[in-house]
DNA sequence: TTATCATGGGTTGTCCGACAATCTCAAGAT
DNA sequence: ATCTTGAGATTGTCGGACAACCCATGATAA
């Protein structure tokens, strides 16, 4: 029998000690955004390890979006910006397997409402740039044009809620659903005249500030692009790549 | 005057260049979820470079969680888990200076759906959950107690949507709130009560598949939660810490 | 004087080689 | 059949080296 429990041996490899180390100082405030931190040679000393471990510490705060390479190479501390969280974590979710059905099932459920918020408070000019969406799309000709017009038209109405989080979030489903509309769209002819008449209602609907009106609109919408992939006969529990 | 144009020169570092090859071929398929990957050396021969710059390559992948030390300490393939995706956004956003009024609005806006849609798909045994996180909270004394029951109540509807896109964005939420409302509940002597109903007012109908009064109570549990703050005088457009 | 150039030190990116710790797996011992 | 042992492979860490690059400073030219 054992008489006496020692605590399990701190076997993590040194990189990961390095980056929580300097992880900890960022989150902390210590080392406030556009921080410069000290170069390879002093993080050597100062941690007791070498170049290659702090190298590799290094590389993991990189990949997390906590700094980058600044003036001079040296590492600076950064705030990751809206569009790479939402870039990161769509592709994770990618990569996890999710399917058209569950991002559309989102996108569904959170956009009339970003639509009533957005009745009440999107700003003059983010409405204009909605408006220039729809002409573009109006005068285009072929089908790259209307996928990227209908994530274009998502997203301008993400960015003018003035709400970072909800932002992240939305980016996110733009992202996925911008890869799933490309394989279905072309498939269906008639699409491009559904989604610029659904556009022109929403966008009716938020200069008149009907919450109402924007909201069930945009479910519409939502049910237009579903629509599309069942008439593509896509496959709604395909992952999305 | 420019005659010819030669194109830019490639200067990316060689591990991000490791980095890149090795996830194309993951994102591709190429690798399966599980497969392992070449051994370090191995990779040093393939891409003609040295375990330095291979390593280096390898730390980004593993913190962007595509890759992880399995057996033998070999790389496997990895999908990343919907709870990381979540507590790498929220994390992300929280250093990126996100505020507790966005969090709150968001939550406000999307979790009312969630519990339109948890009333028409939410699994008996699902219910049974929120009912026990319920009683608990209803049987402790302390503040703790709250602020994680509460959570937890978010946190199973949540999970028993069956959808991983709908749960990595709410669960996202879940984190930032949770870490927000640490700081005002205790201050709030009423806000137990208050929680306890509107959860047994939500829980009822969902039980009963009534999605307007599931959605309804839920939009009365947000209101309080702001209540709270406000009763607590907290800086709604403080940082999340 | 001002603009351009050269120089030099400091920093990063990459390479090389080495070794201890750990893990795998199979041969050998009980 | 199970346990032990040991060789081989792999990762984690170290130390050193050097080219490429960035920046500032001072020297040179206009």
């Amino acid at each position: 029998m054992s008489s006496h429990k020692f605590k399990t041996l701190d076997r993590e490899p040194v990189y990961v000690k390095v980056s929580r180390a300097i992880e900890e100082e960022i989150v902390s405030g210590a080392l406030p955004e556009g921080a410069l931190l000290p170069t390879e040679g002093e993080l050597c000393e100062q941690f007791g390890v070498t170049r290659s471990s702090v190298r590799e510490g290094i590389r993991l705060l990189e990949q997390s979006g906590l700094v980058e390479r600044g003036p001079a190479k040296r590492l600076v501390v950064r705030a990751p910006k809206i569009s790479e969280i939402a870039a990161t974590a769509s592709r994770s979710l990618a990569h996890g397997g999710a399917t058209f059905r569950e991002v559309w099932e989102t996108l569904a459920l959170f956009y009339p409402q970003a639509a009533r918020l957005a009745a009440t408070r999107l700003a003059p000019d983010a409405i204009g740039e909605l408006k220039d969406i729809n002409q573009r799309l109006r005068d285009s000709e072929n089908g790259d044009v209307t996928v990227d017009s209908a994530v274009a038209f998502f997203q301008t109405i993400a960015a003018g809620l003035d709400n970072r989080v909800m932002l992240a979030m939305l980016q996110s489903l733009n992202i996925m659903i911008g890869a799933s509309l490309a394989h279905v769209i072309g498939e269906t002819p008639r699409a491009k005249t559904r989604i610029v008449e659904a556009q022109q209602k929403i966008i009716a609907a938020l200069e008149a500030g009907d919450e109402d009106k924007a909201a069930e609109w945009m479910s519409r919408h939502m049910d237009d692009l579903m629509r599309g992939y069942q008439v593509a006969k896509a496959d709604l529990d395909a992952r999305i790549l």
